[in-house]
DNA sequence: GTTTACCTACCAAACGTTAGGTAGGGAGAG
DNA sequence: CTCTCCCTACCTAACGTTTGGTAGGTAAAC
């Protein structure tokens, strides 16, 4: 019962059937600032009145971009997997070497704990499971499948480990990831992840 | 600056300053509750009202045994790693085989996940850093000090890891099986734990 | 003159918390 | 033996605040 994910996708900063005038920049506004709140306090963390601080607008104005917090966070969540795809397949094609793309695989989530301590914001969502809208969830769950398909093929064709394991192993990989940010967090303090990412190299789980 | 944690607790029920004349169990229903309810919607998710519905009591009545959400949630989390302090031990000192304790410290993990797709209440709390009041915070980093203390000294005896890198593998294991418990959370799927902590062992991170 | 992009001004519900009350029991004084 | 006093273990009722959400207006752009 896995959903397909195609990771060609063309990124476009609207929505294929909105017309863009001009500027509806303020939606690209909402859009990144509640990324970065939901980054650090979660899905329930995430208000409207905070959100709108963070903008310049008023919370009310929230609506006319999007019909509630369901669709906002929905549309964060779809946002943040396009975004870390488009980052992923740059990282690829980046000196064309998959080892070499392996090794920098955990920079991405490193980001976001060089942040202001925050952590991915489908990690965090994650555990927010029984609290989420269908819709925000299958956008968090794409995610995860979008990071587990490209690590796969990269493993696969990195050589270092066998095909018939590498989607196995790209799971453990994510996984592990995500927990070392989640460690690291909890301390605030970085270093945490990198003795953690190191401690997977390793033990040989990451490749070194 | 590290926090030191002693290992040896004598596991009291009440606190050693107050005598215990009858049975003050509304105090450890308001505990166990609030625990299996934060195990599933975080400390922000916990709210006096579900809470003291599940009890049987009314919501005010809780603030008779907790001066507030912040001391609750710090009760709780203290509670939490003193019982898997106390789970740990006596995974140790049953049958004395370290590797056979190594192999089934991930199922004390998997029965939050079989409980209703729960996970581990300080994995959860992790998540919530920047929103949670330092006394709850602290307690839910001594859980984390407890499993790796107890992790890098099985492994020692275990013989399968260096002494000197018992501590590292500690952490990275511990890390690892956090990250396995959200990705199976945010499918509700117990398979996708047993399968990742699968890939671990086949990876060299866990001993097979 | 309709649409776009906001705004002010609300609302009902839910939140943690507080005030003040009550039923019952144990302990000491008379 | 009983009366008073205090403690425990709750309760009802409300507080102020915050939450997601709504109704309706306005000023500019097309």
């Amino acid at each position: 019962m896995r959903q397909a994910v195609n990771l060609c996708i063309s990124f476009r900063r609207t929505d294929s059937n909105e017309d863009v005038t001009v500027g509806s920049n303020a939606r690209e506004k909402i859009l990144a600032s509640a990324r970065t709140i939901a980054q650090a306090h979660g899905y329930g963390g995430l208000n409207f009145r905070d959100l709108a601080e963070a903008v310049g607008i008023k919370a009310a104005s929230i609506y006319h971009y999007f019909p509630g917090k369901a669709e906002l966070g929905a549309a964060v969540a779809r946002r943040y997997w396009e975004d870390s795809a488009a980052a992923l397949e740059a990282l690829a094609s980046d000196g064309a070497d998959p080892r070499g793309a392996l090794r920098r695989y955990p920079e991405t989530f490193r980001k976001a704990l060089a942040s202001d301590n925050r952590i991915c914001l489908c990690s965090f969502m994650a555990a927010e499971y029984d609290d989420l809208p269908d819709g925000v969830m299958s956008e968090v769950q794409t995610f995860a499948d979008v990071n587990v398909a490209w690590l796969s093929k990269t493993l696969a064709a990195s050589g270092l480990v066998q095909a018939a394991d590498s989607d196995a192993r790209a799971r453990a990989i994510f996984a592990a990831i995500a927990g070392a940010q989640l460690m690291a967090r909890s301390r605030a303090d970085i270093g945490i992840y990198d003795a953690l990412i190191d401690g997977y190299r390793a033990a040989g789980l990451l490749p070194a």
